[in-house]
DNA sequence: ATGGTTGTGCTACAA
């Protein structure tokens, strides 16, 4: 089973993006975040065509997530226990931020799209902070009622987790995705047994995710790893072979993510 | 020249 996850910053405008990449690297199951839609506004004709089922989740136009799959689509959930909401609880606003199914032999693969934290002294970046310690909470219930679990928290995690997932250090300095905090709750969820399974095999430094619009930071590869694939222990000695489609940040009309794909044979 | 974007939905906002 061939998985992938690929924040695509808005599905409706890169359909036949999807589609073409669904097709080049027949690709079973994929997480979407950053579909910037309301499920009513999408077409997904072209997808059923295709032969997937579709879970999405979306609330407003900033985020919102998605599944697609072609192996199944079971037991959906839209909301990550004790997650916490945004903005604050008292404007009834909350945001579309994480989809879970159960797809093929009974992997439930999670679809992330973590707060981005905006600044430091914002009160986003303490929200992404508990937002991370709530996804910790339950990759661990999780793995404390079945270790054979199989469970990918997969997504954009808007943190990077070593110095070498960026290419200066120095420029984010001052800036969020690289903060002890940040790193630290990124870590606790690896440390609660869910394991980044792409790095083996695509060491840093200079193995990146996702390279901002702005300022040609694509091709002068100024990019950064921040969207993963975390398993649990059932899924890392599943895994078979990954790769990051750097191919797809090229061209017009391109998402500023790559998709990251990973194959598993449980 | 010290910048160079993009999507949504309506002109600001998020990334």
């Amino acid at each position: 089973m061939r998985i992938a996850t690929w924040n695509i910053n808005s599905l409706r405008a890169r359909m036949d993006r999807v589609l073409a990449f669904l097709e080049r690297h027949d690709v079973d199951v994929l997480a979407l975040q950053e579909i910037k839609a309301k499920p009513p506004q999408l077409d997904l004709a072209a997808l059923e065509q295709a032969g997937y089922e579709v879970a999405a989740h979306g609330l407003n136009q900033w985020n919102g997530v998605a599944l697609l799959s072609r192996v199944g689509l079971a037991d959906v959930r839209t909301e990550l226990p004790g997650v916490p909401t945004w903005p604050q609880d008292e404007t009834g606003v909350v945001e579309a931020r994480a989809l879970s199914g159960v797809v093929g032999d009974g992997l439930r693969i999670w679809s992330l799209y973590v707060p981005n934290g905006r600044e430091l002294e914002h009160p986003h970046y303490g929200y992404k902070l508990r937002w991370l310690e709530a996804l910790r909470a339950e990759g661990a219930r999780e793995l404390a009622e079945s270790a054979q679990s199989r469970t990918a928290f997969v997504g954009d995690f808007n943190v990077a987790p070593f110095d070498e997932d960026v290419w200066d250090m120095e420029f984010f300095a001052d800036k969020t995705h690289v903060t002890p905090p940040e790193r630290a709750a990124f870590q606790a969820v690896v440390e609660a047994g869910y394991a980044d399974v792409v790095r083996p095999d695509h060491p840093g430094p200079g193995v990146y995710t996702y390279w901002d619009y702005q300022k040609l930071r694509f091709p002068k590869k100024e990019g950064m790893r921040i969207d993963f694939v975390l398993g649990s222990p059932a899924v890392q000695s599943a895994v078979t072979g990954s790769f990051i489609d750097r191919e797809e940040r090229k061209g017009k009309g391109a998402s500023d993510h790559a998709p990251v794909v990973v194959d598993l044979e449980f």
